[in-house]
DNA sequence: TCAAAAGTGTTCGATGTACACCCATGG
DNA sequence: CCATGGGTGTACATCGAACACTTTTGA
């Protein structure tokens, strides 16, 4: 804040600035991690892929706007479960062509999240896989990049993975969501171990059980528990590769 | 609405906002954590401290505003050695009673520095331990917590605590700073092997020792390596405290 | 010669890793 | 009865916590 400005700010003292809101919303679909894009209507940009997101309005947080976009996106009624956490702030000044834009970075997860409607114009909405997105507009590969770095960063010390599964999952379908997102495999008895070991990370779900695929043992189900980091952290295999996938 | 803007957005579908940087600058000095706080000078909340920060002018980003309320605030010519880190946005639409600004707060890490000077006005600045912070204006008290809860976790995945430290430092030097930031001891045998193996974290000056205390055995100098993050971390004491201090 | 700070060695339990093995189910 | 995925057991290397001990300096 300005110590300077007298009372109320000078209004010579600052540029009006456009705020808005850019999402990375991830899901795991068919053991594919997938990232929701917008393809642009108009110039600058037109035909092109980018970022779900749209402009703060006047008595929302960046934190509400998000929330609103992405609903409005998703086509969910209640997106009120779903993970939401800020990336960062990306201000350049060159950003935008048209205009000075500063745009508050979110990352969204949900488990298998439904199409998107397309949006209100020409734009349409898709589900699109992560590892094969192109360039896109504006500074939103950087946005996108980023936030693929801070989740898989967050699945190691904290219980994030549990906002890519549903309400109840099996722990093979949480090894996936690692697996997933880290690009590698996992050794299934020792993650399951791992996972048991943290107190609230899951909780069982006293009678369930789930055919997974098709074939195999019934799985037992468990449930998101209260826990919120991992102590200790789930780390990534270092060198080359895990083992099974 | 910019000029520029071709067939830009519809003017009347954003709102302007004011887009300022707040900065939460950290010294340890005496092996205490201390905050750079100014004194407001005029409503509101006049007569209160807060943190140090300003406006984004018009052709800046948040970083290089960043950079220059840092150099201004503390008096320094040459802050690009110092640490400056992207903490996250605050933008309730309540924050400040005046009008609509967004802040993206910064995190800002040095080693010992000079006292500041006084801002232009009667606004005074001023180093104040962490521990002994008061109520600060507007969201501040939130900033500054977040920042510190950002720079603690930082220390134990990352080499920063040598931005914490002078060019050439000794491992006692280094110890006192994740001492000072989490507030517990570490065990100095233990924390020297793992500060020593891990690759890049420190290197040593060849010929360099300093007397820390006036008494004891003249200890190894050290320089900042090479290396951003620590793997594996540096984990914390996990309950109640550690030893030696 | 004592206090203080740096630096080394060693023990022991916890943790992670790799892998062998058994269990339940559908084709 | 075999393939497939779930689940258990176990041996071994590695790591970190705790603490005893030596070294070098100033008073």
């Amino acid at each position: 804040m300005n110590p300077r400005a007298p009372q109320g700010y000078d209004p010579h003292a600052f540029t009006p600035f456009a705020v808005t809101v850019d999402l990375a919303v991830f899901t795991v679909r068919d053991g594919d991690l997938q990232v929701l894009l917008v393809e642009r209507g108009q110039e600058p940009y037109a035909g092109r892929w980018a970022l779900p997101g749209g402009f703060v309005l006047p008595r929302e947080s960046a934190e509400t706007a998000a929330r609103r976009e992405l609903a409005e996106e998703t086509g969910l009624s209640d997106v009120s479960g779903l993970h939401l956490e800020q990336l960062r702030t990306y201000s350049e000044p060159e950003r935008d062509p048209r205009m000075r834009v500063v745009s508050v970075a979110f990352a969204a997860l949900g488990p298998d999240l439904p199409e998107p409607r397309g949006g209100g114009d020409a734009a349409q909405a898709q589900w699109r896989p992560f590892r094969a997105v192109g360039a896109l507009a504006f500074d939103h590969d950087r946005i996108l990049a980023d936030a693929h770095d801070r989740i898989g960063a967050k699945l190691e010390y904290s219980c994030l993975a549990t906002s890519f599964c549903p309400p109840e999952f099996t722990l093979g379908e949480l090894q996936q969501v690692y697996e997933t997102v880290w690009g590698t495999g996992l050794d299934r008895p020792n993650f399951r171990r791992k996972v048991l070991a943290t107190p609230g990370f899951v909780e069982p779900v006293p009678g369930g059980a789930r055919l997974t695929g098709g074939r195999g043992k019934p799985a037992a189900l468990y449930r998101a528990g209260t826990a919120a980091t991992l102590h200790p952290p789930l780390l990534r295999p270092t060198s080359p590769e895990g083992r099974s996938r």
